[in-house]
DNA sequence: TCTGGGGTCCTAGGACCC
DNA sequence: TCTGGGGTCCTAGGACCC
């Protein structure tokens, strides 16, 4: 048996722990650049907002209803994320974290010495009591009924957090009314398919014969379908690194200077390494995009992107940055109004796997390397960009990201410690 | 005025090899 | 009339996830 633990509307559980009086209030949190709504409480939706709905859009329903507003901090929602995870790992030998706010507990074994759904309830406790994050869980015979499962543990209060299906006569029910679309592994695109195909509910798929399946689906499908059905077949162990690591941000204002977009691309780039160098990994190739509005149809549009392969693979930001700066004024075309641009990075491998260059132009790697890392030490001790690259100070700031309603980092920086007045 | 930022896996088709 | 039979690697694009 699997379990999946999932955070009830993390990121908005996370500002509310530090903001007792929104219990039970209507609370959103945006996207970077304050954009759109990417996560909202139940209250925030019975007031009739979205997921996914732009902010202006909705300026009148936030004001009518109060609804509190957040700018996303990913620093403070990552470092709650890591002690549930540290909660999770002190319960089960193997948990997989599938998301900032999912995990996987391998169940198998556990069966003999507890009962799983007291076991879970009493994890999911311990993670409110710690943390002040309310969680669901979901325990099943495979992931994606698991998954099923935690959807019904979060919506019917009955559950009280934990919902199991470990018989058929439970995954039958429970499949015959879930959403199909809600399935996991369901996209848009397969929901259409099915409905076309004359199939409804997740039980009427999982009710076809293989060979239906196999004719009308590719691999994923397949998969999803197995699942279904109570056959275990999807992995979601974690790579231990990534394979593309991209930072890219949309602009507060338009921009059109050169030397302004180079703050951007060398911040970027600079973000991009320091992830490179904190999964102990080096990589090849260096991309770079820019863009106009594409909301904006009076104006001229223009995308463009271009790649370079270093001539030995790296995580040295000045390397890096360099590069990206090279890219950029490549693909960089004046009198356009730029909205936003990026930073990928790819054909990532260990550090320790580097393929020497005999005509490498860079002499002096293990120097490099060293500054790199210690300009890292620095940021940790004495705070983000405490040391950075000259090019990212522009006087102009209007290519930074709007962020006007950001929580402090209360877990992560001295200086934002939480003062209690008694 | 204002519309996110990351990732993964799979497949088909092309180009090439013998 | 009949025009082989295996492979590999790479890429773009699609679909999905959070």
């Amino acid at each position: 048996m699997y379990a999946l633990v999932d955070c009830n509307s993390f990121f908005c559980s996370c500002e509310k722990v530090f903001h007792p009086g929104l219990q039970g209030k209507p609370v959103c949190v945006l996207s970077s650049n304050d954009g759109i709504i990417v996560a909202l409480t139940p209250e925030a939706k019975s007031v009739g907002l979205h997921r996914g709905d732009p902010i202006f859009k909705v300026k009148d329903i936030v004001e009518r209803n109060d609804v509190k507003i957040f700018s996303s901090n990913m620093y403070l929602y990552s470092a709650m994320s890591k002690r549930i995870v540290s909660i999770l790992r002190e319960s089960c030998d193997r948990v997989d974290t599938y998301s900032i706010d999912e995990s996987f507990l391998d169940l198998r074994g556990y069966e003999k010495n507890f009962n799983l759904e007291t076991y879970m309830r009493g994890v999911a406790d311990r993670i409110r009591l710690w943390t002040d994050i309310p969680v669901s869980v979901g325990v099943a015979p495979t992931k994606t009924l698991a998954k099923i499962g935690s959807k019904f543990a979060k919506n019917y209060r009955g559950y009280n957090s934990v919902c199991v299906i470990d018989t058929d006569e439970k995954r039958r029910k429970a499949l015959s009314i879930f959403d199909l679309d809600d399935v996991w592994g369901v996209g848009r695109r397969t929901w259409e398919k099915l409905l076309a195909l004359g199939v409804r509910t997740p039980l009427e798929f999982a009710d076809k014969p293989e060979g239906w399946v196999r004719s009308h689906f590719t691999k994923p499908g397949f998969q999803t379908w197995c699942e279904l059905n109570g056959y275990p077949c999807i992995d979601t162990e974690e790579a231990s690194q990534k394979q593309t690591i991209c930072t890219s941000h949309c602009f507060k204002d338009m921009v059109t200077g050169l030397d302004v977009l180079k703050a951007s691309v060398v911040t970027f780039a600079g973000s991009c390494a320091n992830k490179l160098r904190g999964q102990g990994s080096v990589a090849l190739c260096v991309s770079v995009f820019i863009g106009s509005n594409p909301f904006r149809d009076d104006l001229v549009q223009y995308w463009n992107g271009g790649s370079v392969r270093l001539p030995v693979a790296s995580c040295d930001t000045l390397e890096i940055a360099l590069a990206a700066t090279r890219i950029l004024e490549s693909i960089y075309r004046p009198g356009i109004f730029y909205k936003r641009s990026g930073v990928i990075l790819s054909e990532i491998s260990p550090d320790s796997l580097i393929q020497q260059d005999l005509f490498d132009p860079v002499s002096n790697r293990d120097e490099r390397k060293r500054l790199s890392s210690m300009m890292d030490d620095m940021n940790r001790r004495f705070g983000l960009k405490t040391v950075r690259l000259a090019v990212e100070d522009t006087e102009a700031d209007h290519w930074r990201s709007r962020s006007e309603y950001r929580s402090p980092n209360y877990l992560t920086d001295i200086k934002d410690l939480l003062v209690v007045k008694c």
